[in-house]
DNA sequence: AACATAGTCAACCGCGCAAGT
DNA sequence: TACTTGCGCGGTTGACTATGT
């Protein structure tokens, strides 16, 4: 059965928007809100496709839209989002707050994609961003940490189409978990606090809830009894992965934004003191040290008495959380992100 | 000044997914 | 279960502008 067409082509304007047409637009859904675009044209009295509607407004009409040129920042963070997720510029542009994913894909294939066919990318900014000159996301193969995916996964992740999670699809540690990790000084479980069904995400040695992602199955079976201590971290940086509150700017930006070997190595040398708390019962030192790392690396994060403050949630992770290994997972590209 | 070429980016197009019926 | 509908996505196009000859 052949698919219909969107709309009526007949008689519908293309091409280039005048201001009235986005003076129409824009009115109409500052009174009626987003959404039902099909209809929205006639409704609105415009002579344009409904799609195009959509477009007109999330690419250019929409309150927030950042324009100018694209900051060093932001490409390091395209280029460093662009090497874990391919061609996901949706996925991207969710991450870069005010862009948009058309935005984004132009300036990759006008900018970036050319410097990287031009072999003249310097990526010396930052040691992280290793470029995949094949950004094709259908056949492109993903590097793996410390060939752990395929030790203990079988393949890399190949990319898939993005899937969206429910808005208020959150992960987040209960108090049982918190008293569990005071009493232990170790987070062993993540519970799941959503409105949708979840399916226990089974981990080396570990588990969560999350819903079911696109790579979930074949993350499944890494039961192997393999107890060395690049697993136990890699574990860890997936349980840490899996508490994120999947709705806001943050987001995984803000994660993405860290530098996790430098935190990693702030930790491993201690070289950070005078903040935080000071207590000196194991759980607080884990806080304690933590805080001082990622504290000075990421400002938003904040600290009380008792908690340590993560933007995207609250949580608590365990004295020997190793951000090297996040860095490792980050860089892997991991497909249920 | 006129033309050619390259670069940029808004807009279009077709496909696929998910929800609804 | 099959089909329809609405929407979002990524790839591509083409108009416009900048630069070079």
């Amino acid at each position: 059965m052949g698919r219909s067409p969107c709309c009526s082509k007949e008689g519908l304007n293309k091409g280039a928007w005048t201001a009235m047409e986005d003076k129409i637009l824009t009115d109409y859904i500052k009174i009626h809100g987003e959404g039902k675009w099909r209809h929205l044209p006639k409704r609105a009295g415009l002579k344009r496709c409904g799609k195009s509607c959509r477009l007109r407004w999330l690419n250019y009409l929409r309150p927030g839209i950042k324009r100018g040129n694209i900051t060093h920042d932001e490409e390091e963070l395209i280029i460093r989002l662009h090497n874990l997720l391919g061609n996901r510029w949706s996925l991207i542009a969710g991450r870069l707050p005010g862009r948009t994913d058309n935005e984004i894909k132009n300036y990759w294939n006008t900018n970036i994609g050319r410097k990287l066919q031009n072999g003249t990318q310097n990526c010396s900014s930052s040691n992280l961003l290793q470029l995949d000159p094949n950004p094709n996301p259908k056949t492109r193969e993903w590097p793996c940490p410390n060939n752990y995916l395929q030790n203990n996964i079988g393949s890399c992740l190949v990319q898939t189409k993005a899937t969206r999670w429910p808005n208020n699809n959150k992960v987040i540690l209960t108090k049982e978990i918190i008293t569990k990790q005071n009493n232990e000084g170790m987070v062993h479980n993540h519970h799941i606090n959503n409105n949708v069904n979840a399916t226990d995400y089974k981990m080396k040695g570990s588990s969560f809830s999350s819903p079911v992602s696109p790579s979930s199955e074949s993350n499944t079976n890494i039961d192997d009894d393999n107890n060395n201590n690049n697993n136990k971290n890699i574990e860890e940086a997936l349980d840490f992965m899996a508490d994120f509150q999947t709705e806001g700017n943050n987001l995984y930006s803000e994660l993405l934004k860290m530098d996790f070997a430098e935190a990693s190595s702030c930790l491993e040398n201690n070289m950070l003191e005078g903040s935080g708390n000071n207590n000196n019962n194991n759980n607080n030192k884990h806080i304690s040290t933590v805080d001082k790392a990622v504290g000075q690396l990421y400002p938003k994060l904040s600290f009380n008495d008792t908690h340590f403050h993560w933007p995207w949630s609250d949580s608590l992770y365990d004295t020997d959380f190793d951000f090297q290994h996040m860095e490792n997972i980050i860089e892997s590209g991991f497909d249920w992100l």
